[in-house]
RNA sequence: CGGGAAGUGGCUCAACUUGGUAGAGCACUUGGUUUGGGACCAUGUGGUUGCAGGUUCAAAUCCUGUCUUCCCGACCA
C-alpha cells in the first residue's frame, strides 16, 4: 500500500475527548475516530488490524470444530421476553419499533437466536454435539461509555455457543473453547490472566473470564501467588486467618457523635482505627429491606449477597428509605432495634465491643456485641489485598483487568426456557445443554494498545499489525531511492508480506515519528546510501539500526514472518 | 440515571468575568528557501461561536430551554 494514495491521516494534537492511552493513541493515529459516546469508526488502518484480530479467532475456532454463521441484528422483542432477559438486561438493550408498531431489540447477545438455529438441526441425541459461532455487532445502551474501544456501546463479538446432551458433553465442548480461547489470546500476545467470575445476565454454572492485565482495567482480580487460585474478587471467597478478640463482653452504651457520620468521621472522633466499627447499610432486595453489616474497612459485595439471600436486583436504599426504617439519618443505622432482617459479614463474628450506629441522629452505641441482636451470618464482604489465599492460605495479590473474553457453562437454563430438547437413548425427551463464550474484538485491541505502546506510539505484535513492513523513502525525489523501494516493495508483495511504503512528499521526520505512531514492526529506511544498494533495517520494539542490502533485509523479514 | 465540567474554522485552544460584531498555533492553498527524527519565510482559504428562544441600540459574552461531549458512582466482551 502506497500511502500517497490511499486514505491515511495521523494527528498530531491529542484528542480532548479520549480518556485512555490506548483511546487517544488509536484516535491519534487515524484507525478509528469516536462517532458517538461509545462508538467508533474503524478506519481503514485500524480495520486491518481489527481484521487480523478476527482473522486469529476464525482460525482457532475453525480449528476446533466450530462452524461459523450469521444472526441478524434486529430480534423481535418476544424472544427476549420468553427468555426472561428482557427484565434483567432491560435499559442495556436498545429497543425500537417497526412500521407496524412492533417492538424489535438491537441484539446484546445471542443465546436465544443460537438455541433456537440450534433447535432446527437437534432432534435426537446423535445430533449433538456441535458448536456454532458468528462475528456479529452487539449492541448495548451501556451506561457509561469509556476508554476508546474498552468500554462502548456498539461492538463486535465473536460469540460462540456449544450444544450438549449432558454436563459431561458440556465438559468436553467447554474445554475445546477453553484451549481455543488461549491459543487466541496467546497468539495476539496479550498479556492475560483467566479467572473464575459471577455469571451475571448470562446466568448459568460457571463463568471464567478472560481478562487482560492493565492498569485501565475495571475489573479486579485477585490471584494467589503460590497455587493457581484466580478469581475475579466479585466471587472471591473471604478466609479470615484472624484471631477471636478476645476482650471481656461489655455493656454496650449510648455515645453522642454529632456529625460523625462516615467512618473516617467516626473512627477519628473516637480515635480508634475503623476495623472496632461496623458498618450497617440498608438495601433492597426484590422489596424487602435488610441491614447489612460489614467491619468499617470491608466492603460489601453485592453479588455475595444475592447468593445468600437467593434474591436478584438488589440495591442500596434510598436516603428517603432510611430515614423511615431507621428513624435516623443516613450514617446512624445499627442492628440494634432494628426490625429487618441483619445479616453479618463473618467477619463481624470475631468482634467484640464494637462500634455501630444507633438509629438515632447523631448517636453510636459503643461496645456492642454479637448477642445485642438476632442475626444471620455470611460471606458477604469482598475480599481485601491483606486477606490470604481462600484456597491455600498464601499471599493473595490484586491485578486490575480487562475482560476480553468470557465462557460459560450455561446448562439448560436456556433449553429450558426457549423448549430446545432431544431424545435420549431411551426415547425420553431431554434438555439440551449449553455454553456460551463470546470475544470482544474492539476490546482486544485497545488492550493490545494498553500493553504495547511507548512515548511515540504503539507496538503492534506481528500478528495484528495493519502492515508487517513500512518502506520509508527518505527522499521522493531521487529516482533511485524511489527504484530501490519499488523493488523491495514487489518482492515482499510477492512473498504475501504486508507492505506500506510511505511515499508521502513531507520531510523523514514526519514519517518516521507517524510509523512509529501506526507502530509497524518492521521499519526498512531507504535514503542517501541508496545508490549503494544499502537500506536501512529497524524494529520497532528495538532501538538499533542496521545497514543491509535488499537481498538481506528480504531474508529477515521472511524470516521473521515465519514465526 | 444522579452529581460536576465543557461546546468557538479540520485539530488544540484564546476572547466570555466587565456585551461593541471573532483570534492564535497546528493543518490546508500558492510561491520561495530547505531536506536523515514533527523545517523556515511570504501568501491565501476557511467560523450564521452546538441548536432554539429571550434581554439589549448591540450577544461568542447575560438569561431560559434544548442537544451533544467529557469527568465521578451501580453494568459487561
Amino acid at each position: 500500500m502506497r500511502l500517497s494514495q490511499n486514505y491515511f491521516y495521523t494527528l498530531r494534537e491529542i484528542p480532548k475527548d479520549e480518556d485512555s492511552i490506548s483511546g487517544r493513541l488509536l484516535v491519534r493515529s487515524g484507525m478509528i475516530k469516536k462517532s458517538s459516546s461509545g462508538i467508533y469508526m474503524f478506519l481503514p488502518l485500524g480495520y486491518k488490524v481489527l481484521k487480523n484480530i478476527e482473522r486469529i479467532i476464525r482460525e482457532e475456532m475453525n480449528k476446533s470444530g466450530a462452524s461459523e454463521l450469521l444472526m441478524p441484528v434486529l430480534i423481535p422483542e418476544d424472544i427476549y421476553i420468553s427468555s426472561g432477559r428482557r427484565d434483567i438486561i432491560g435499559q442495556s438493550m436498545f429497543a425500537l419499533k417497526d412500521r407496524y408498531n412492533r417492538d424489535y431489540i438491537l441484539g446484546p447477545t445471542h443465546e436465544e437466536l443460537f438455541a433456537i438455529a440450534a433447535g432446527m438441526k437437534i432432534k435426537s441425541y446423535k445430533d449433538i454435539p456441535f458448536n456454532i459461532y458468528q462475528f456479529e455487532t452487539k449492541f448495548r445502551d451501556e451506561v457509561r461509555p469509556r476508554y476508546g474501544l474498552i468500554r462502548v456501546r456498539e461492538f463486535i463479538m465473536k460469540d460462540a455457543y456449544s450444544f450438549d446432551k449432558d454436563l459431561k458433553g458440556l465438559d468436553i465442548s467447554y474445554n475445546k473453547m477453553f484451549t481455543a480461547y488461549k491459543n487466541i489470546f496467546d497468539r495476539m500476545k496479550l498479556n492475560y490472566k483467566i479467572v473464575t467470575a459471577d455469571t451475571g445476565i448470562m446466568g448459568g454454572l460457571l463463568s471464567e473470564e478472560f481478562q487482560a492485565i492493565s492498569e485501565i482495567g475495571e475489573d479486579i482480580l485477585a490471584l494467589c501467588s503460590k497455587c493457581d487460585y484466580a478469581t475475579n474478587i466479585e466471587v472471591a471467597e473471604c478466609v479470615s486467618t484472624d484471631t477471636y478478640d478476645n476482650e471481656e463482653i461489655r455493656k454496650y452504651t449510648l455515645v453522642e457523635t454529632k456529625g460523625a457520620k462516615t467512618i473516617e468521621e467516626i473512627s477519628s472522633f473516637f480515635n480508634l482505627t475503623p476495623d472496632k466499627f461496623v458498618k450497617t447499610l440498608i438495601c433492597k432486595a426484590d422489596n424487602k429491606y435488610f441491614a447489612l453489616l460489614v467491619k468499617g474497612d470491608d466492603e460489601i459485595n453485592f453479588i455475595k449477597i444475592g447468593k445468600l439471600l437467593k434474591v436478584k436486583d438488589i440495591q442500596l436504599a434510598t436516603s428517603d428509605e432510611v430515614i423511615r426504617i431507621t428513624g435516623a439519618e443516613v450514617g446512624y443505622a445499627g442492628p440494634l432495634n432494628l426490625n429487618i432482617d441483619i445479616i453479618i459479614d463473618n467477619e463481624v463474628l470475631r468482634m467484640k465491643n464494637f462500634i455501630v450506629g444507633a438509629n438515632k441522629s447523631d448517636y453510636h452505641y459503643k461496645d456492642v456485641n454479637l448477642n445485642d441482636f438476632k442475626y444471620i451470618n455470611g460471606d458477604i464482604r469482598n475480599i481485601k489485598e491483606t486477606d490470604v489465599c481462600p484456597k491455600c492460605l498464601n499471599k493473595i495479590s490484586f491485578k486490575k483487568g480487562i475482560e476480553i473474553g468470557n465462557t460459560f457453562k450455561l446448562g439448560t437454563k436456556y433449553s429450558d426456557k426457549l423448549d430446545l430438547k432431544y431424545m435420549d437413548e431411551h426415547n425420553k425427551e431431554q434438555l439440551v445443554v449449553m455454553g456460551s463464550y463470546g470475544i470482544g474484538l474492539g476490546r482486544c485491541m485497545g488492550a493490545l494498545v494498553e500493553q504495547n505502546h511507548d512515548e511515540k506510539g504503539i507496538i503492534w505484535p506481528y500478528e495484528v499489525a495493519p502492515y508487517k513492513v513500512c518502506i520509508v523513502i527518505a527522499n521522493i525525489n531521487d529516482e533511485i531511492q524511489l527504484e530501490l523501494a519499488n523493488q523491495l516493495y514487489k518482492r515482499l508483495l510477492l512473498k504475501n508480506i504486508e507492505v506500506l511504503v510511505d511515499d508521502r512528499d513531507e520531510r523523514i521526520g514526519v514519517k518516521l515519528n507517524d510509523m512509529d505512531l501506526i507502530g509497524i514492526p518492521i521499519r526498512i529506511l531507504i535514503g542517501r546510501k541508496a545508490s549503494e544498494g544499502k537500506l536501512e533495517f529497524k524494529l520497532r520494539t528495538e532501538d538499533t539500526v542496521s545497514e543491509e542490502n535488499i537481498e538481506e533485509a528480504i531474508t529477515k523479514i521472511v524470516q521473521l514472518d515465519k514465526c
